[in-house]
DNA sequence: TGTACATCAGTGAACGCGCGTTCACTGATGTAC
DNA sequence: TGTACATCAGTGAACGCGCGTTCACTGATGTAC
């Protein structure tokens, strides 16, 4: 029973992102990656043309998508209450954001590599922008059907919702954290509630 | 006319923050850390036991304060709208992420340099989360004040203003983009209006 | 069925390079008599 | 004032090490006749 040069390279991505998560990007030497997965370094070299080629392909393949979440969102739009659907989203994006923060955060250490994965990205209409947008459109979505206020700033709204669940990802990886699913559905009710209410005097 | 050793180590701290900011944390070398202060090698040796103890120290001399935004937030209380204090707490906030981001997540790429950061920084009170806790101090006290709702959550709305104006900062530097004043003007203002006033449906 | 060859996943050992670090040194300035 | 020494900022050149990368190789499986 050979194995396919397909599950070879596969095996390879699942090293080096458990090593970029595990040790970090700065101790994801080839010589861990192999390690990790099993193969001699060698191997590396006969899937990726480099190093640089395997981190972008982690990047790509091995990064948590938002479309799942995303499309959740435009599903059954009239279906269930915003505040229900808001909810649902921030709780999602604060675990969407603690996988990808410590890979993504990473390559900061590596400018040339944040250009070309940004590079990468770009054609395929991903990238850290797109949750925002995605919010912002279904709000819009909402605010036609008149189920928030007509006169709501949609992207600003995004903005703060997943600003709030971004950060949190983030001070959760800063303290090297691990929130419990009722914290997180705390924090993620409170923020919408706040969102939807305001805070204003008058409200 | 001699220089003395702390204008050394103070270039010296300079040279590593400049190459972090732009080479990036993977670039920062002995060797460019001495090209960019104008010392040899061996000067870094003279002032820092070895390289990690100087890039603590950049962490903790080198990166912005928030200190003073903090204080703008607690001087005469009563003296100014809410909405305005807010708006320019915002926009400073903005500023603040933009020049530390792309430092801490560099850090990221080496977690024991994060932990030993960490480990600096919670005696001081410091870090990521100490901005987060005075602007929620600060809505507890105008709310005992009655100037925002009794019913609001503070936590929740520094937790709003601020992630938002922390992924701004990020999608800035992920985007290697310089936003003008404008453009932070416009973006901050719509935040805290929408914060302070929420998008229900109701409002 | 046996045999000769092709294919292919996979590796051990070596390569040069650039890194962090150290060491013996220099040369200018300060100081005691 | 001159002189001998101490101090101190600063360096060039070397060090060993671990990194990314390459190369010649192996051994199992497939295949043609």
């Amino acid at each position: 029973m050979s194995r396919s040069q397909s599950d070879t390279r596969a095996r390879l991505l699942d090293a080096a992102a458990h090593v970029m998560r595990t040790m970090g990007f700065a101790r994801t030497t080839t010589k861990e990656i192999a390690r990790a997965s099993g193969y001699s370094e060698a191997m590396i070299y006969k899937h990726f043309p480099d190093k640089t080629a395997l981190f972008l392909a982690v990047l790509r393949e091995r990064l948590p998508s938002f479309g799942p979440l995303a499309r959740e969102l435009t599903d059954d739009p009239g279906e269930r209450p915003v505040r229900d659907r808001l909810f649902t989203l921030a709780r999602a994006a604060i675990a969407f954001y603690v996988e990808s923060f410590p890979v993504s955060a990473s390559i900061f250490a590596e400018p040339q590599l944040l250009a070309a994965h940004r590079g990468a990205l770009a054609p395929l209409n991903a990238g850290p922008r797109h949750p925002v947008m995605a919010l912002a459109e279904y709000l819009r979505a909402e605010q036609r059907r008149g189920r928030i206020s007509a006169e709501a700033d949609c992207a600003a709204a995004a903005a703060l919702l997943l600003g709030a669940c971004f950060q949190y990802a983030f001070l959760t990886c800063f303290e090297q954290r691990q929130p419990d699913a009722g914290q997180i559905d705390d924090y993620a009710s409170s923020v919408t509630s706040t969102l939807l209410t305001g805070i204003g005097a008058g409200a």
